[in-house]
DNA sequence: TAGCCGCTGGACAACGTTGTCACCTGGGGT
DNA sequence: ACCCCAGGTGACAACGTTGTCCAGCGGCTA
């Protein structure tokens, strides 16, 4: 009798399962399943016949076969646009946190931006049956996911708003934090000031747009076309932009960075620069008060975000069953200094 | 005849299977799976019909099904430190890069620096029956894990080695980085060199003072005690230390840091003293080069780090039957200021 | 002693998919 | 006219688990 024919050897590769554990245990199968679940209903004496042979064996239950038998798989999917951004680690983060005192596991997947990569992602995630999904969404069309959303998949949109659909949304107030900003800047006597935001396709670039152009008309001010640009986050292109407008025959005094990678880039232009230009970012970043001089900013909180979508996203899967909510996270100013520099003349 | 009982229409919360798409089209479940898969061996006409049918009903292949039945799950688990902690965004990004190459997705977790936490998430990933694991370790006994490799899970591990266990490993090169570090400082007049380091429990820290002492040696150096401290890397407690070492009567005038968090930590003291203070961080950060001085640092490729690893896994998997490798990553020192500062007096 | 109850344990089906195998149909060769 | 072959198609089992339901067994009461 070769070593593979005996029942209570595996090959490797291939794994014990509760058939064998019943086997060696000399118990039903679903005796196992029940010492396994911790369901009553089984003697002191089997039970410390069944972990016996759990130990053994190594055991370890199937959970794909559980999901499978079960329906719910205790895991939600997160697409968010590159974790490799300094904004999106704490906002995955408190997600996972709250998904783990739910006792479900995170699968996360980056969508670089690129709406056809976020719905290849989602859809996958679907087919693996997720419980839920948080989304920071890349595209602007999610009827897609009407299908699943009808199918009992919780989504909750983060950071911009879902596409031709109605869903639970948490959103960070780009709009008054903008407002804030460029009037922040306006108090300290800034009259020509430039924007230098994301791409317009982006929901948060147009708000933050919107909030600039707000502060500039309440305080009765002018926008000079050439006094805003939008567009990709390319040190090569943010950096061209504020030459732009910093050469101009009359330059802009300040500037208004849409978002942390702008911000950081806009700070190594102005070190290389002699006359002072004031500068306020969406978005804080780690060092922010580090640099001189320490930059002012509208400071998002991520992991709020994140805390408050995965908690809709919870209370959708215990059954909450209220027309979609849209949350909207306040943001703060810090003034750190880089945004009360004068301007040189009046 | 209600909308429930008619065999084409699903409730609320329940998904067409193939069965449904096959009744729907008319032809036989295995066709609907042929077609699903791509398989040949189907008409263009009862293709079509099918496809029609998946439209209708909104048909999406249950994977959970397919993993039970395949056993491959086409899922790898990544087992981190801490999501938020901006070495592990870029390191988490490239193994997932890897992971959508090998078509695979991703599931991670944050062990928050507790061996407890890391094994009980290992398991539940193995439950899972991911292909594959990349492990941060926060614990130094993986001895738990030896079945399941055996069971043929691949297992890599990453910045730590596994504890008592035989397994891939990517590491990068503390020991010659951390020499190199405070080589630097000596050349540049240094000879009370202090280091704060990471939890001494931690492989890295151990490494990294190791290159210290190592260092110091080879210049001739001694060191004193007071001159070490490992520990948490929490602000205050890093505070404390750094205020100990430059407070002594013959304070240190030169500080290496164990890590990144505590370098941010020591730029923060050390721009509140007026006495000039060298510093080298290990591990390099967003801004280092924005502040001032700017800081000069040991350099770890974290998504080198992380494509190594993944490409070690993905080689298991595609059945490499080698004995455990041990990949070194090498370090860069990047001098840009903070390290050149020579001790005030000789 | 018969009848009943409660408790433990097991047989069996089902979850949705894929692999195996056999069936059917039509066309071409003898 | 017969047979064979190939390609298209479907029936069925299996993956490992859990839910349902029933059987056996011991102790209790009438």
């Amino acid at each position: 009798m070769t070593d593979t024919a005996r029942g209570s050897s595996r090959r490797y590769g291939t794994r014990p399962t509760m058939k064998d554990v019943a086997a060696r245990a000399g118990v039903g199968l679903k005796t196992v399943s029940r010492v396994v679940n911790g369901e009553p209903g089984v003697t002191p004496d089997t039970e410390r016949r069944v972990q016996e042979a759990i130990t053994a064996l190594g055991f370890r239950r199937n959970d794909s076969a559980r999901i499978l038998r079960k329906g719910r798989t205790a895991s939600i999917g997160l697409v968010l646009e590159d974790l490799a951004d300094p904004f999106y680690g704490p906002l995955s983060r408190a997600v996972e946190e709250v998904a783990r005192h739910h006792g479900a596991l995170l699968i996360n997947g980056s969508s670089a931006e690129d709406p056809a990569r976020e719905q290849e992602l989602v859809l996958a995630l679907c087919a693996r049956r997720v419980d839920g999904l948080v989304v920071i969404p890349a595209g602007d069309d999610h009827r897609y996911l009407a299908p699943e959303i009808a199918a009992g998949v919780a989504t909750v949109f983060v950071d911009r708003p879902a596409g031709r659909i109605e869903a639970d949304t948490v959103l960070s107030d780009s709009f008054g934090g903008s407002r804030d900003a460029v009037a922040h800047l306006i108090a300290h006597g800034h009259r020509r000031i430039g924007f230098i935001g994301d791409q317009p396709r982006i929901h948060t670039a147009k708000e933050r747009l919107r909030g600039y152009r707000t502060a500039m008309a309440a305080a009765g001010l002018p926008v000079d076309d050439a006094w805003v640009s939008l567009g990709t986050t390319e040190p090569e292109r943010v950096h061209t932009a504020a030459r732009a407008m910093l050469d101009a025959p009359e330059p802009v005094t300040a500037l208004f960075a849409g978002n942390n990678r702008v911000t950081v880039t806009l700070v190594r232009v102005l070190r290389q620069r002699t006359a002072p230009v004031a500068l306020v970012g969406f978005d804080d970043f780690e060092l922010a008060d580090l640099v001189s001089p320490a930059v002012t900013v509208v400071a998002q909180d991520a992991a709020r975000m994140g805390r408050t979508a995965a908690g809709l996203l919870f209370r959708r899967l215990e059954g909450a069953d209220e027309p979609p909510r849209r949350e909207e996270i306040p943001t703060r100013l810090i003034a750190r200094g880089s945004g009360e520099i004068r301007p040189a003349r009046g």
